[in-house]
DNA sequence: AGGCTAACTTAGCCGGTGCTAAGTTGTCAA
DNA sequence: TTGACAACTTAGCACCGGCTAAGTTAGCCT
């Protein structure tokens, strides 16, 4: 075990928001060509300050690059972080859709859930969708 | 709907260390008789200024009561936020484990989701607890 | 060319959550 | 009783992620 007791919660904290900004601006290019720091004004429903701020932490971490003026864009690490967010945003949001949960709060649950979910259970969540519900076992579970 | 596209998920942080605080308070409490800023320490391994700072944010809050060198109490308020967080908590757990997720994850991922599942997928949660998985469909879901 | 406007940056503030270092208080044992 | 040690608080620092206000730049229209 590499963590204390709630080290990992930590840890997830400090790079969610570079999670959700990278799969942000991804989405934004993906769908619109470019990314400019509007459109992530418009999307977080934040002031162009706050993104100026979390842009450039994320070109000091090696997510993105950035010239004034110039629209936005991923380096390949972060163009990774962006792919791998996304899957867990999605494996998630369908799990939950499938659980019976309504398209709004799956929506709104599974961006907070996303950064949590270690491979475990994403690959438990990934089974149930493409392989169905798991057999219902009355008593201990071996693992 | 009340939330801006990620006000949700916002306000959830903002409440997530009062609520993880309550809850093992509310534990130790349980378990040892009293709860005293060291067991916190312990707790979520953290030096006792972060323990002090923070315990004196939940007495502003209405969560906690506390005099110097003595045994940190809840408040109603405090006690009712964490049976709710506990609740959450044991549901989220619990139904991780259903799912197939070591124990070990199950803790870890749970302490993490819990603060980001909304009434609607707490529901769902419990409903496969007690009655087991929802019935398999190929199709359109109508919520 | 000049000027307007939208986009962007910078500076400075706040609160939260962590830290270290230093000071205070309580308690127990000699 | 007093001295040592553990528990606790306080002060001061740093970073994050919000904000407002003010300044800068780019681009377009006349």
């Amino acid at each position: 075990m590499a963590f204390h007791k709630h080290e990992r919660t930590r840890r997830d904290h400090a790079t969610e928001l570079a999670e959700d900004y990278v799969e942000a601006i991804d989405d934004i290019i993906t769908r619109e060509g470019v990314c400019r720091a509007v459109d992530l004004v418009e999307h977080f429903q934040v002031t162009h300050a706050t993104v100026s701020n979390a842009v450039g932490r994320l070109v000091r971490d090696g997510f993105a690059k950035s010239e004034p003026y110039q629209p936005i864009e991923l380096t390949a690490k972060g163009k990774k972080l962006a792919s791998k967010a996304r899957y867990r945003h999605e494996t998630v949001k369908r799990f939950l859709r499938r659980l019976g949960v309504s398209e709004e709060s799956a929506r709104i649950d599974s961006e907070g859930i996303e950064h949590h979910v270690g491979k475990e259970t994403l690959d438990a969540m990934q089974r149930v969708l493409t392989e169905g519900w798991p057999a219902e076992s009355e008593s201990d579970p071996t693992d």
